[in-house]
DNA sequence: AATAAATTACCGACCGGTCAGTAATTTATT
DNA sequence: AATAAATTACTGACCGGTCGGTAATTTATT
């Protein structure tokens, strides 16, 4: 909005170096709304404050400008991502609590959590992207999650789940809430507010649903 | 595949009533790969065994064929997964296990699994469509979760959680393993069986991964 | 029963519009 | 003035949708 604005009324800037990063976010914006095959290269080239013309300086094609705008706005965040719940000194429970509103703080309140449904929307088209993805993003981090809980189990606090099938289980309701946000979002005045549901899910997937009779946690 | 050999050998056959039914079919499957904007008509037509003017003699438009493909798939679905979980005389645990292998085995294994990845996909390029969606389905089937632990709440079988929050939460494995089958499943062999995903899944939502340290389950 | 006439499901070449990609041109910067 | 950045005008491929023609089927006629 603010580029566009900028673009009437100084039009034909010359910033070589802000091109880039620029286009690749708006590229990141409007493939998130409209899928791959249905975004013309002019609404990001407009969203981006230039003329399509200007993308071919910067990008082989459409399809590369797709590639980069995904791996550039998901490369710098798997690190911080994996690195969050290493922290073995603290309780299981709160690790993977830490996790998950890490994750969700970082990924799905931003422009990352576009990214996602990209993939689900695309995995058809773009096979290779949506292995990548799922190897270095998804995969990865739970692995980082079955870690975390193999750790809860070995220390009595966990009962004894598969670390794998237990890691998707907690992942399930952050994909959800991330697409669900981002698909329908629009006309569901009646979402819940993310945070709530990330916690209730997060007391679910510890203390369960089924109340003990005898004490209570 | 069938239907395209037959088409080979038997050029040119009038099957006025089984048409509409097999490119109903074949719409949804190519939707479901390659999103609305990138699967060509022609495709579809080739899938179905009829050449593409035949689609029109049934549709009006591409957009008309793809509402249909997704409306007359899911609509008979519904009131039968509705019906799935209101036997309230059994333990709100087993009702619970019964909604969710009943909708995995009713939409998760058949054609009809496509259509939460399609309308993920496309949500942004057909907002009626996926307002459509979520409303007839998604919700509907998530106040059904929802009355269900209401009652499991009544009973005293259940912690006081709050209903549709948790129907939500309950909902997110299935919906996760869904979409992540069809959009990941092609190159990731260690994808886990659906089914032991579920139970686990399920073991989780009702017991919690938290072990308590006085009586186990 | 055989054949001709009428009907209609189906085909596929074609048209028009759209859009990724390119070449020619203009404008900013040094 | 030289060059690099950006725009504009253009091309060609592609695809949704149409339509005249064709072959399968039904009905009428003998």
């Amino acid at each position: 909005m603010a580029e566009v604005m900028d673009a009437a009324i100084k039009p034909r800037q010359r910033r070589k170096e802000a091109r880039p990063a620029e286009l690749l976010a708006a590229a990141l914006e409007v493939f998130a709304e409209k899928g791959f095959a249905a975004t013309r290269l002019e609404e990001i080239a407009a969203r981006a404050g230039v003329s399509k013309g200007t993308v071919y300086l910067y990008f082989e094609s459409k399809e590369a400008l797709f590639k980069a705008a995904i791996e550039t706005a998901m490369t710098p965040a798997v690190e911080a991502v994996e690195a969050i719940a290493n922290d073995p000194t603290r309780p299981a429970a709160e690790m993977l609590r830490c996790f998950v509103v890490g994750w969700w703080e970082r990924i799905g309140t931003t422009q990352l959590g576009a990214v996602p449904k990209i993939l689900v929307a695309e995995s058809g088209n773009f096979p290779e992207v949506a292995r990548w993805f799922h190897e270095t993003i998804i995969s990865r981090a739970q692995r980082a999650v079955a870690r975390l809980i193999q750790i809860g189990i070995e220390r009595g606090e966990f009962h004894p789940v598969d670390p794998m099938l237990a890691a998707r289980v907690v992942f399930s309701p952050m994909f959800a809430i991330i697409i669900w946000r981002r698909a329908f979002g629009h006309f569901m005045p009646d979402l819940p507010e993310p945070r709530r549901f990330l916690d209730e899910a997060l007391a679910i997937l510890t203390y369960g649903l089924v109340a003990r009779k005898k004490d209570e946690s």
